[in-house]
Order: structure tokens, then sequence, then C-alpha cells
DNA sequence: AAATGATATGCAAACGATTGCGAAAACGTT
DNA sequence: AACGTTTTCGCAATCGTTTGCATATCATTT
């Protein structure tokens, strides 16, 4: 390992060219005031001795880090990292390193994360709110110092961009499907908690139910926390123990559809001429299940592209007006056999 | 948003406390010679004014970045993610940043991304290798500037501390787990490309069934490119139209074993009685899909935390000897209904 | 009383790059 | 030949923090 620490400085540049250092910095730069000659020996010099600056000295001269963070409750959530692939992509394009920090739906978690990345010179902060963050106070206070964009995980208490999907829309395209299809009696799997998700999602089923006159049972309306495929599952087995048995399951996530599948299927209820089932994500799963899952598909990749984009839209022109706005993100039904043959 | 970029420095604070800006930094950092008394008003000053060090002019000044960089191939897989969060959650433990980069399998990609994460600072690299990483003189110039620890995918032409499961005997387990349950023609579904996980996982299959005295059959010895679902579809589909056909199937990956099961399962052959399945990942995927199927879970949390602490002992205790070890991870076989019932 | 030592603090240089300002060099103009 | 312009470059300050060394104060010892 030969010279493990040695880095070439300008200043080794310019002592081997016998110019200043200041010379050689503007040569590298490109500036107008250097002659075209200077500029072409600095800069052969500089490849050829594989000069690179150093950008801590510069960050630190220039205030200009050029480093995001993230914040997501989870790494391993495969929506999660198809937006992750979008930010990392969209970032490098631009010429921004990226931080990932996993809360683990852990608000004080998530606080000190705030803090570490602001610590660490982050020009802005992109996140999904961990589960049930009620305290906001810490974001607030980040958001004084650089900008946030929010995603995914929003909550409209807190006055900054955020991009989702267009969950209500969404929703009511899911259950309109069923509806189509000749379902009546459509049940509904979601969350018990005030997750602006969940709540959004009901929203749509409830207007598409209103929208064709269908009405509102609240015997098929279940709510649960920490929504699971466990939890799809029992949920379902509910749903198989009543007496007037619904002829549909709109589940709001992915994983709880397939619990309510893997039940159906234990019980040999007909997917979908019994009971149609339709999820929400169009994870890989989907496709697994047998029958295949009818899903939403949500674009990760380009909401991971959008909110970036707004970051930095943010970071470079500052304007106290744009910084508000909620940008919708449209999805896509895909329509498998748990709903259609 | 008040005051955005105004931030308090030492001299801030050194002001106020009619004091100098080293012996603010020193009590700061708990310096023996500063006397409690200050220490106590200098510290308090510091958090009542919400004082946050420019950790750009320390890593400047010191020569310490505390920043990590980490390159593979997918950022979507689950198995990467898995062990990513290990790596997250390690270093935030030990006070390192992480910057995430993916390669998507390009290997000039990963070239420009050495290069970025080394002009950024970064103390050290962990890396799983692009496919296909032919050329390595990249890697091998990164290693002259900083410790690289490779995980996952490994090369044992790159002379650096590599992080990897027990491949062969992870392999040889499954074989014989099948032997045991009176399986007697196995086949295996491979990859072609010289791929250091693959060939090693294949080794572990013949080993097996030359100690349990089975014939090697290539016939049933499969390989294909770019594993997948749909291959490893194409490839069961293939064995059902064999005069000889196998009793069992291991497959190699999670993706490629499911894709078997779904062959199987469209043409009602009997899991496990007449063609037994066993994948390798233990992904998710394994318990959606009917029968569930029996998987070598391979540990990535601890993985990436192993790692981690590799590449950091290297950073902070830099001794050529060590720096060329291979780890070998255990794993453990996930035996569900594929397989045995 | 002087010397010694311990304790507590300040001075100033350094890290590597950028940049306003001024100076030198080169050139053209009268 | 003297002057003005333009081109090209260097000086020096600066960013915020750390740290070796010098300094100052006070108590202790001889």
């Amino acid at each position: 390992m030969t010279n493990r620490r040695e880095n070439i400085t300008l200043k080794d540049l310019a002592k081997e060219l016998q110019l200043s250092v200041s010379t050689v910095s503007r040569a590298l730069n490109n500036h107008p005031d250097i002659s075209l000659d200077t500029k072409k020996r600095v800069q052969e010099l500089a490849k050829e001795l594989n000069y690179v600056p150093n950008l801590f000295a510069k960050g630190f001269r220039t205030h200009h880090t050029h480093i995001l963070g993230v914040i997501v409750p989870n790494v391993s959530h495969y929506f999660t990292t198809t937006i992750l692939k979008g930010i990392l992509d969209e970032g490098e394009k631009l010429g921004y390193r990226i931080i990932i920090c996993e809360s683990k739906n852990d608000e004080k978690k998530q606080a000190d994360m705030l803090q570490t990345i602001l610590q660490f010179g982050a020009e802005g902060i992109l996140m999904a709110l961990a589960r049930r963050t009620t305290s906001i106070n810490d974001i607030l206070k980040t958001m004084q110092r650089i900008p946030v964009v929010l995603f995914d995980k929003v909550s409209d208490k807190i006055p900054c961009t955020q991009v989702v999907i267009d969950e209500e829309v969404a929703a009511y395209t899911a259950v309109e499907h069923l509806i189509n299809t000749g379902k009546q009696r459509i049940a509904i799997i979601k969350e018990t908690e005030n997750s602006y998700n969940s709540e959004k999602r009901y929203a749509g089923y409830l207007k598409a139910l209103r929208d064709h006159n269908l009405p509102i049972d609240e015997k098929i309306i279940l709510s649960t926390e920490d929504i699971s495929m466990e939890k799809g599952r029992a949920m379902a087995n509910m749903l198989l123990s009543l007496r007037n048995r619904p002829d549909a399951v709109f589940a709001i996530t992915d994983s709880s559809a397939i619990g309510v599948i893997k039940a159906l299927n234990k019980y040999k209820v007909k997917i979908p001429d019994e009971i149609a089932v339709v999820g929400f994500s169009n994870s890989v799963h989907s496709t697994i299940i047998n029958p295949p899952l009818s899903s939403v598909d949500q674009p990760g990749e380009k909401i991971g592209r959008t909110a970036l984009n707004y970051l930095i839209e943010e970071i470079e022109n500052p304007n106290p007006e744009m910084m508000t706005k909620t940008v919708e993100i449209k999805t896509n039904l895909i329509i498998r056999e748990s709903s259609f043959n």
C-alpha cells in the first residue's frame, strides 16, 4: 500500500509548474483570466498526477457541500427501495451525494438523525415520516436551517413540499374496478392509526361506494394497527365468519392482501369468483402469490426523482412561496387474476 | 425561514464568553487542561445557542471525514437491503456516515463511483462487485488510497478483506437435506457466468452427491445467465420434459426456485413428493409462494455489520497483514414444505 | 524569597481551496 | 516615447477548527 495518505494539492501543482496556487486554482476552474496556454499546462499536469480536489476544503470554503440526507423508516421495504433508486440515480446525475438513514419507525431515532444529518453539512433532507410521528418540532427546527421535502409518509401539519401518490384516486379506481366486475359488497382492510395514506385510501373507498350507490357497512370496514400479512390473514378469517360475507376485499397494502389470499386459499374460497382481492403497492409479491394479486402500482423511482428535484430546486433557488406545495404522482391499477379472469 | 445560513461558530461562543477560540474548542472537547468551571460555562452556552460544529472544517482540519462509501449492484434486491441495514446500523453506532451508490451491475459505472466516493473524502469503501467485473484495475487503484472490503459478490483476484457466507457448506447442507429425505436424483440450477457464488454452491452440490455416492448426471445440471424467476420456470419445464425426471431441484437463488415451483404447480406435479425444491437466500418470497419454499437463510445484517467492522478496523489500525483475509458467515437452512412434510 | 510545579488560558499556524484586489507584463495607440 | 488598455497572474485574506507552544496565575516546596 504505497502512500496511503498523500494527496496532491494545488500547492504541489503550483510548485511543479512555477505558478501561484491561485493561478492553478483558476486554471482548473476554467477562469477567463487565465491564458489558454497556462490552462492547458495546468490541466495536463493535474491529470498526470491524478489530482483530486479536496472536496472538504472546497465545501468548507464555499459552504456548498453537495450532500443530501434521506431518512426512511425501513430500507428493506421494497417500495422504499424503488424510491431510493430514483433518489440515488437523480442525485448522482445532478452531482449530489446521498446519505441514507433508517429511522426504524422510531420517532426519537428520527429526530437524532435529523440532527446528525444537519451536523454533517447536508444541504437538504428528503424524508418519509416514521409511523406515528407526533412531535414535529424537530422537523420544524430542521426546516429553519435547510429545506426538507417529504414523500410517501407525509403529514399536512408540516409546511413543506410533499410528494405523494394520488392515494384517494388510486383507491377509488381500485374499488371501482371491483364494482365494474360485478362486486356489490366490498370490504376494506385499513389502518387504525391516523396514517395519512390509510385515511386517503379509505376516503377513496367511501367515495367509490357512494358514487355507485352501494351501501356502506361498517361490519366489513376493518382496521388494524401495524398492518401486515398476518393481520390480513386474521381479518380474512373474520370476514369469512360473517353471516353476510363480502364478495370482494380491498386491502390497503399488498402484504395484508396476500394474507387475505392465503386465508381464502386455505378455506378453498374461489378467487375471484367468490371473493375478489385487490392490494396496494404492486410489490414483487403480487406475482408470486397464487392467484396473482391485482394491485395499485406506485411509481417509486419517479417519486424519488421528483422529490429530489424539488429539494434541489429549493436549495439552489430558495423561494418561500414554492415550498409548501403537494405534488401528486399518478398511479396505475394492475389487474391480475385475483380480481378478474 | 429565519436565518437559514447563519451558523454559530466557536468564535461566536468565544466572544460571548470572553474566551479565546482555542479554549472554547478544548472545553467542548473535554480537554483536561480546561477548568471544570470554564467547561461548564462553555458547554452550557453551546447548548443554549444550539451550537453545531462544522464537521467540514473539522474533517478538513483533521483529515478524518467519518464517511464510508458503499457500492452495490442493486438497492432493491432484498438480500442486499438486509446487508445495508446492518451497515447503516453499525455505522451509525460507530459514528460513521454512509454514502450509498448503485452500480446497476455496470462495471464502468462502478469505476466512476469509486472515483466519486474517493473524491468525496470517504475513508473506506464497502462493495459488492457488479456482475462480470473483469477489469479490477480501478479497484486496485482505489485500494492504494483507502481500504476496501468486499462482501457477497467478491473476487479472489482482489487482495482485500472479503466477507462472504459459507457458500459451499450451505449448498452442501441443502443438498444433503434433500438426500436425507430420500431423494436420489437431484437437479441443480446455477449460473453460467463465472460467478464466485454460483461456483461455490455448485462445488457444494457436487461434494454432497459424491459423499453420498450418488451419480452425477450432466443432464440435470442446468446453467443459465441472468438467473431469474422466468429462467427458473423455463429450466423446470425442461426438466419435466426429460424421460428420466429428477426427484428434487436445488436452485441457486430463491427467484429461480420460485419459478420452478410455479412451473411444477402448473403441471400439478406434487411438491415435495414427486419433486422437492430448495432455494437460496430465504427471501420474503419463500413464505409467499405455495408451498412455502425451503431455503438457505443468509444473515444479511450480520454480513453488513461484520464487513463494516473489518473496514473500520483497517481504517483506524492499518495493518497490512490483516487486510486480505476471507471471513465466512454461517448460514442456516430453513426447511419448509417444498422439501418436507 | 526564590524556585518549582501544576493548572488554566491565549497566540498563532495549519489544513486546501477560493477570490477580491492589485500589480506586472504585453500590446496597441497617438 | 509616453500613455492607456487589456491580459495574465500573484498576494493575502478567508472559511471554522484543532493543536503545539508560550504565557500567566497561583499554590507549594525548599
